[in-house]
DNA sequence: ACGCTATTTTTGTCGTACTAAACTGAGTGA
DNA sequence: TCACTCAGTTTAGTACGACAAAAATAGCGT
């Protein structure tokens, strides 16, 4: 069996390709947000037809390395961490469609929420904390206001996120809001409930300053337990613990 | 700003297919492991050109929900946590050109495993322990063959994945062993080294055994921190700080 | 120098064709 | 009867050409 992200060897043409622009824009060869060559430079460049010039650019915009308007030229996209969350994007999806699986991502949610306000509570720094200060204050100004609150919600847990200093996280918390906001658009939203969530952040902030990482878990894991609540109503999962 | 998964109202006329097909693996229509129409059967049942089909192919291709050998019939493949890792494959490898991306990615796993040994030193099972112990004597009987404990050593942190019931976890450590892999394999492996690490294992599971979540933890940092600086080694990165 | 229009590219899609490989079934031999 | 071989058929991979529509560009008029 190979490897999980192989390819296997270039059977295809278009896979050549594929390679070679990927490589160019590794080295910088094809700088960020510059348009890609036109597929009949690329013809002659890499002497191909068009159909796979065409296909290879096809994988690439599927891979996330360039953005395919309808009718504008593929332009580049050096890759971030997003760029992840663009490839999975389709497959997360997918996924989805099983409330299974919505409860299993919602439960990495958790577990990597639960790893972030530990080392938050052990490692933030002053102004790691005056941010999430400043989040906590903007959430306690818009309980009233459901929508904007959604927003400052959000902001909060991604404050967390943003505390490790790794890239990888604010990407992952975009993927899991972008995900499973579908299915929070769904649940009704409250002030009521509004401010026991914004009591919630405020008990987890409280933990982290002062530095109680135990605290600041359970803290996490209470406060999404109970959004889990809120949110399987909204499912229309007919209990089928078969399939 | 569109979500991070969205497609663009339909301008290509491949994407309608992809949709139409996506739609009929989740809904069974099209079985886990039997093969895609053929190509002039699509094209007849979507009124599109064969151009426009192999369009969607390559597509769902990419997208990890069909797998193509080169001359042979697209096969369906249900999607599953695995698929996540081929979607991810290309865009990771990028990164991974970055000696950054290493680090990123490694202290991701490392951001992981050490909720994992938490959680397991709070909630392993008999059987789960029973796992870890065998992993474990499997670590300890190849420490004179690099190959095999390499093996042994990866199969022993698959089972923290396992651990958890989420099925995104071993998935997730696919991912990790393939994506990571290249690097190791510049590593050099030695004899002592095998036992260093067995005996950091050991450390892990014992903590696991006695219920310790905090000393789990502490020895698998120092545990990855160390497998990390015989790593790092192997890197030609120029300490360019700058870039 | 600026805005509008006409021309040229370029992309999206279609059709056809050809090759080589995989699939199918009939026929042959043990 | 079964397995095996070999031709014929189907299909994927690739190439070439064509055309409409939209974008990019050049040219024109003011």
């Amino acid at each position: 069996m190979n490897y999980i992200g192989e390819a296997a060897p270039d059977c295809r043409a278009a896979d050549a390709i594929v390679a070679q622009i990927e490589q160019r824009i590794a080295a910088g060869v094809l700088v960020d947000a510059s348009p890609l060559p036109s597929e009949r430079e690329l013809m002659l460049e890499f002497g191909a037809s068009r159909t796979v010039v065409r296909e290879a650019i096809t994988a690439l915009s599927n891979r996330g390395l360039i953005e395919c308007k309808p009718r504008f030229r593929p332009v580049v996209r050096r890759v971030g961490y997003e760029t992840l969350m663009i490839a999975t994007g389709p497959v997360i999806r997918q996924l989805l469609n099983d409330p299974r699986g919505v409860k299993s991502l919602y439960d990495m949610r958790v577990f990597t929420e639960r790893g972030l306000v530990r080392d938050a509570a052990l490692r933030a720094t002053k102004s790691d904390i005056q941010n999430l200060k400043a989040a906590l204050a903007a959430n306690q100004a818009s309980i009233s206001d459901s929508d904007e609150f959604y927003r400052t919600d959000t902001a909060f847990h991604g404050t967390l996120y943003q505390i490790s200093d790794n890239p990888v996280f604010p990407a992952i918390h975009q993927g899991f809001f972008s995900w499973l906001a579908p299915h929070w658009d769904r649940m009704q939203r409250l002030p009521e409930r509004n401010e026991q969530n914004y009591l919630a952040h405020k008990t987890i902030y409280e933990a982290i300053l002062e530095r109680d990482p135990d605290a600041a878990e359970d803290a996490l894991i209470e406060h999404l337990a109970a959004a889990w609540e809120f949110v399987r109503d909204t499912f229309d999962w007919e209990d089928d613990a078969t399939r």
